[in-house]
DNA sequence: CGGAGCCTTGACATTTGTCAAGCGAGGTGG
DNA sequence: CCACCTCGCTTGACAAATGTCAAGGCTCCG
C-alpha cells in the first residue's frame, strides 16, 4: 500500500487526493484516497465526535474514551477478522471503507454491508456474541480505532446517554433489517438492485460531472450480495439501466446518472388499474 | 371492552368456552386459556422479573418500575395499535399471545411475529421511531403492561445494566433478522416453513399425547406470512409433511408429530456428491 | 501486447406465485 | 341431533421470475 506523508494538511485524514476525474468513458473512475498515515489524537477525537454514538459528550469525555482505544492502519484488502473468530473488540472506522461479508455453509462469501467512517462494527453493540458471524476486510486504505468489549461496556455503563444512542442505533438497524425482510419477498431483483444502488449512493456517493460516483470498487458479485441475488441477474438489471441511461458502470465501478429514475424503479409496478 | 370483575369464567369476551380437549383426530385441538383477570402487583412483579430485561434488579427496583406501568386486559382479537399510529408506549405481555402484522402497500396484512409473555414490543427498545411500523392485536385473552416511552428511557438511564440488557436483546434480534435475510434468499419455502414451525414450537408449543401442539390459532395465511411465502405454497408443503406424518394440521391448528424430521427439512439438500 | 478475471448474454431448469375450482370442517339454526 | 352453510384448506394448471450453466468479449494490469 502506498504510504505517503506529504499529508500534513489541515485535515490529514480527510485529504482525498489528487486523482484525475473520470474523463474517458470506459476507464475506471474511482478516486483514490491517500492513506491516512497514523491517526493523531485530534483526528481520533474528531472521528469519535462525528460518530453518532458519542455526540453530546464533551471533550474530556471523548478524550477519556479515546485513551481506551487504539489505532491501526490497514492496507487495502486487508483482512480484519473472520467469521468464527472470537469477538471481543469493537471497531470504529476513522477513514476508509470496510466490507462485511457473510460466509455461507458452502464456503462462498457474500457481501452484506459496506461501512464508512464513523460506523461501528465488530462485537456488535457490545452484545454478548462470542464469535463473529461475518468477516470484515478493508476495501481501501483504512484507519480504524479499536476498543475492547469490556471497556466499551464500561463506557456504556458510565454514560447512559451513550448507551441510549447505541440502543437507538441498533434498534434502527433492526428496523431496517426487518424492513428488508419484508421487501425481499415482495420486491423484484430490479427493485432490490435499485434500492441497493441508492443506499450506496447515500452512503458513499460522490457527485461528479457525470453523476453520482459510488466511490468503492464493487463487482457484480458484490452488488448481488447486497441485493440478495446473483451476479448474472444483477448484470441483466444493470444492462437495462445502462440502456436507459440511468447508470453507467464497468469493471468494479458504478455511476448513477439518474437517481430519480432509480427511485422510480424502486417502487412496485401497480397492477393495471382498470379505471 | 367489557371489564368485569367477577373475574372467573363466564365472561363474554374471555371465556371463549369450555372446550373439550383434543380427542378425535380432525377436531380443533387448541387449548383455551382462562383469562388472567386483573394483574395484581405480585403477578406484575413476577412478569417483570421473568422478562430478561429486568433480571438482576432487586425487588425494590422492580417495584419502582412496576409503578410506572399500567395494566390492561384485552379480549381475543382485540386490536392494540395499528401501523402508522403514534408510537410512544412500550408493552410487555403478562399473559396471552399477541400477533404483530405488517401492512403492505396494497393494504394486505401479513403476520410477522407472535409474542408470548415476557416479550416486549411497541415503541421498540425506546428508539426514536415516531410511528408504529406494524399493527399489534391479541390472539387470545391477554394481560398487558404498558409504559410510556419517556418513563422507559428514564429507567434505562437510571439503570445502565438494564440498558445493556435491552441493548443485548435488541442486538440479538438484529442478528436473527440478519440471519433471516440471508436464509431467505438461500432457503426454499419448505425449509422456511420447517424453520417457522420449529420456532413456533419453541415459543408456544405444548407437549400433548399426539405431539407438540402449537397452541394458537394459525391459518395458512398466517404461516405464509411468517415463512414469507403464500398460503398455497404453505399448504402444499404442509400436505407433504402430513403425508410423511411429520405434522398434523387442520383449520387453524397444527401439531408437530416429528420435530426431528422438521429439523432435517430445515437443512439444505446437499448437491449429489459424485462418487 | 498479452493474459486473467470480470462482465455480458443466451438458453434452460426450477421454484414459486397466481388463478380457479372444489372439498370439507366446524359452527349454526331448525 | 341433524342438515346446512360458510370459510379456510387443498389441489391442479399455468405463468413469471430468477437461479444455473456455459460461452465469449472487454477491461485493466503488468
Amino acid at each position: 500500500m502506498t504510504q505517503d506523508d506529504q499529508g500534513q494538511l489541515n485535515h490529514p485524514a480527510l485529504n482525498a487526493n489528487s486523482f484525475v476525474p473520470p474523463k474517458g468513458r470506459r476507464t475506471i473512475p474511482l478516486r483514490e484516497v491517500v492513506l491516512p498515515h497514523e491517526c493523531p489524537e485530534p483526528v481520533r477525537l474528531r472521528v469519535l465526535g462525528r460518530a453518532p454514538y458519542f455526540q453530546g459528550l464533551d471533550i474530556s469525555e471523548l478524550r477519556e474514551i479515546s485513551t481506551r482505544m487504539n489505532t491501526r492502519v490497514y492496507a487495502p484488502n486487508e483482512h480484519i477478522y473472520n467469521a468464527g473468530d472470537e469477538a471481543n473488540e469493537l471497531f470504529v472506522i476513522a477513514e476508509g471503507r470496510v466490507k462485511l461479508s457473510q460466509v455461507s455453509a458452502d464456503g462462498t462469501a457474500t457481501l452484506t454491508d459496506i461501512l464508512v467512517p464513523g460506523d461501528l462494527f465488530g462485537a456488535m453493540g457490545a452484545l454478548g456474541q462470542p464469535t463473529h458471524l461475518q468477516s470484515a476486510a478493508t476495501l481501501v486504505p483504512c484507519c480504524i480505532l479499536r476498543i475492547g468489549q469490556h471497556d466499551f461496556r464500561q463506557i456504556l455503563e458510565q454514560h447512559p446517554k451513550v448507551a441510549l444512542k447505541v440502543l437507538d442505533d441498533v434498534a434502527g438497524r433492526l428496523r431496517r433489517a426487518q424492513q428488508d425482510i419484508g421487501d425481499q419477498s415482495t420486491n423484484t431483483v430490479k427493485q432490490r438492485v435499485a434500492t441497493t444502488l441508492l443506499r450506496l449512493a447515500d452512503k458513499l456517493g460522490e457527485q461528479t460531472a457525470e453523476g453520482i460516483l459510488l466511490n468503492v470498487p464493487l463487482s457484480r458479485a458484490d452488488l448481488a450480495g447486497l441485493a440478495r441475488s446473483t451476479p448474472e441477474s444483477v448484470s441483466r438489471v444493470m444492462s437495462q439501466f445502462k440502456k436507459q441511461n440511468v447508470v453507467d458502470s464497468g469493471r468494479r465501478w458504478t455511476i448513477l446518472l439518474n437517481p430519480e429514475a432509480l427511485t422510480d424503479a424502486t417502487q412496485a409496478v401497480l397492477p393495471p388499474l382498470s379505471d
